[in-house]
RNA sequence: GGACGGGUGGGUGAGUGGCUAAAACCAGCAGACUGUAAAUCUGCCGCUCCUUGCGGGCUACGAAGGUUCGAAUCCUUCCCCGUCCA
């Protein structure tokens, strides 16, 4: 098994930087995951991942079996072969999907059933085959099937999500330690999802049945869909209260640059968010002095890079102004160059944040960001 | 010179008596985006006033007259543009 995780410095207040090794490659935490949901990072090529110093990006369960297939992707050598990327690859297990694709699916217990959003067609995803498909894509971590719900939920909803997630990590462990003793020890973690929408109790509750499963690493889901920051970060103290120190902690889905820190203070190792990339390709750049919307006609002659203060390739080159104009053009290279942009923040805030735990500044890292992004941008 | 067709808000272009400050799209301006159905979506987009309201006033569908309670829409003349004929 050539997997480990390390925590190599452990802060009172919570947080902690760990070192994670998969097959390819060790990733220092806390560490943040480019998603990659189709199996790129939009509008970024896996050399500029490198370029940009990404370890681990995340990729969809859902949409890669939809398109083009695991049966493909297996064949054609597992994942990393077929989009061509060495680093680290953790697959989401279509759960999300569960959530955001609320009016093309029906949940039941034996799984789900969702229509396909490219030709109607009607595919059950169990935790079984969601295990399956990313056995076959050959991810280094896998996440079980759960059931993500909206924000605020009531309680008898949120007590029904929690069992079924409970019960599908279950089968989907079963599964994949099936596999295991079948075809030998797959190079592959799996990781459990704690749900419970915004009950401390049901949390709770949730983490420890997901425990008995003795999972690698645990996730904390459902989070950050609609609730306040403040309760995002109950719902993590929470479950990280409980999770094993030795494993690690994944918090889906998040943040916001000023949120991110924390979540690590709340002892979280890794996160993903589709918002450096989302944004980046609506014109939302970020910046060491807050966001900056590159479309706004104040930056029609700003020849400052986006990011004084950044050393990405695209500030040491290119204009506000330069940016503004592709963008407003709708030129491709407009969401390539601000995408680029966005990750390498994303990454340097993760880089920052490792730092100011070493030097036990977490706290002051935490409310500096939080400062800045108060303030807006110059 | 003649015959048709046409001139609508920054652009393209609907509308052919009242429901029209005038569809839709584009451009412009602003905003949203958190395990990606997102290079997407939302709002504003003639001027102006205030007691900011499904509020008031003014201006507006080539120009000027006219018909009508009411005209971008009907009539007259004129000016432009396009196509064709001489």
């Amino acid at each position: 098994m050539n997997f480990s995780f390390e925590v190599l410095q452990n802060d009172p207040t919570g947080s902690r930087r760990g070192l994670l090794k998969t097959p390819h490659g060790a990733i220092e935490t806390p560490v943040f995951m480019p998603v990659g949901t189709a199996a790129t990072v939009k509008a970024l090529t896996q050399e500029a991942l490198e370029t940009l110093g990404a370890k681990i990006i995340l990729a969809n369960t859902y949409h890669l079996y939809l398109r083009p297939g695991h049966a493909l992707i297996r064949k054609l050598g597992g994942l990393h072969k077929f989009m061509s990327w060495n680093g680290a690859i953790l697959t989401d297990s279509g759960g999300y999907q569960v959530f955001s694709l609320a009016e093309l699916r029906k949940i039941t217990d034996e799984g789900v059933r969702f229509r396909s959003h490219l030709d109607g067609s009607e595919h059950l995803l169990t935790p079984e085959k969601a295990a399956e498909i990313q056995l076959a894509l050959g991810s280094d971590i896998a996440m079980v099937l759960d059931e993500c719900i909206e924000t605020p939920a009531p309680r008898s909803i949120a007590e029904a999500a929690l069992k079924r997630t409970t019960d599908w990590a279950r089968r989907a462990r079963r599964y994949f330690l099936q596999q295991a003793q079948q075809n030998g020890e797959p190079a592959q973690w799996q990781f459990g999802i704690v749900q419970g929408a915004t009950f401390p109790d049901l949390r709770r509750e949730s983490a420890r049945q997901l425990l008995e499963l003795d999972f690698p690493g645990y996730a904390v889901g459902g989070l950050a869909v609609g609730e306040p920051h403040e309760t995002t970060c109950e719902m993590t103290t929470e479950v990280t209260a409980l999770l094993p120190k030795e494993r690690p902690r994944y918090l889906m889905g998040v943040g916001r640059p000023e949120q991110i820190a924390d979540y690590v203070a709340r002892g979280i190792d890794m996160m993903d968010c589709v918002l450096p990339t989302r944004a980046a390709r609506h014109a939302c750049l970020y910046t060491s002095e807050g966001r900056v919307l590159i479309k706004n006609a104040r930056y029609i002659e700003d020849q400052r890079p986006i990011d004084p203060r950044c050393t990405c390739a695209v500030c040491r080159r290119y204009t506000r102004a330069y940016l503004r104009h592709l963008f407003a053009a709708g030129e491709i290279t407009a969401a390539i160059l601000a995408t680029h942009h966005n990750i390498h923040f994303y990454l340097d805030i993760m880089r920052q944040i490792r730092e100011a735990i070493s030097f036990g500044q977490l706290a002051n890292f935490a409310s500096e960001l939080r400062a800045r992004y108060v303030a807006g941008p110059a």
